[in-house]
DNA sequence: TGAGATACCTTGACAGATAAGGTATCTAAA
DNA sequence: TTTAGATACCTTATCTGTCAAGGTATCTCA
């Protein structure tokens, strides 16, 4: 269902500028009122996707106090894939409502 | 994208009475005018899934020519599968319109 | 005769998701 | 003081779904 649309709720968040993967997890979840959240594995295999294919780049944050966190920043490829992943998602999600609804409704 | 969502659809369609895979895709071509249409092997494995989690059962068509044809019957558990399925895409499409999309759309 | 459509199937590989484990720091309660 | 819980990151092994590439067999039409 969200599956395969990870990397673009990502970029979607990133688009709005840097953060790093905790804090990412944590809005998906308060947007979606706990609906929804990434597991974690998905979540940092995620970024490291983004970031080989040049989506991304990522620093570390200069924390005094508290874990340390990597912060991510949307790279220019990485917007414009983020606004094609977007008319691929109307693209399928027009075709999915044709496919799986029922005449009647 | 349609991803995860090959199940749905073929009961989509056994709900409209039986069918074989083929078809089946014909149909799927059809209504997407072209934009869509499952592998060969999505396909068919998707029917043994389907038919191992008793969603649907199989028999073999009395062609008296043309290439055998094994059809598909939905069962009552394999309708209650795909409402279900219907709901949680539902959902799925709702969150994922809500957390994909700036708020500028 | 042979190409193309119909119709089914299997195998091996790959990508994405996830459970389950780990490390390390800070805070607040017991 | 200890310890539980939150913050924050990471890896490994495994599972599932998809797909490219191969195969079989029949029929039709040029």
């Amino acid at each position: 269902m969200i599956r395969g649309n990870t990397d673009t709720i990502l970029l979607r968040f990133l688009c709005e500028g840097d953060s790093y993967g905790y804090e990412i997890n944590r809005q998906i979840v308060r947007l979606t009122d706990g609906q929804y959240g990434l597991n974690e594995a998905t979540l940092y295999t995620a970024f490291k996707r983004l970031e080989k294919n040049g989506y991304i780049t990522s620093y570390w944050g200069d924390e005094n106090s508290g874990a340390r966190r990597r912060y991510y920043t949307v790279t220019e490829t990485g917007r414009a894939a983020y606004e094609e992943n977007c008319r691929e998602w109307q693209c399928a999600r027009e075709l999915l409502e044709r496919l799986i609804t029922h005449g009647q409704d």
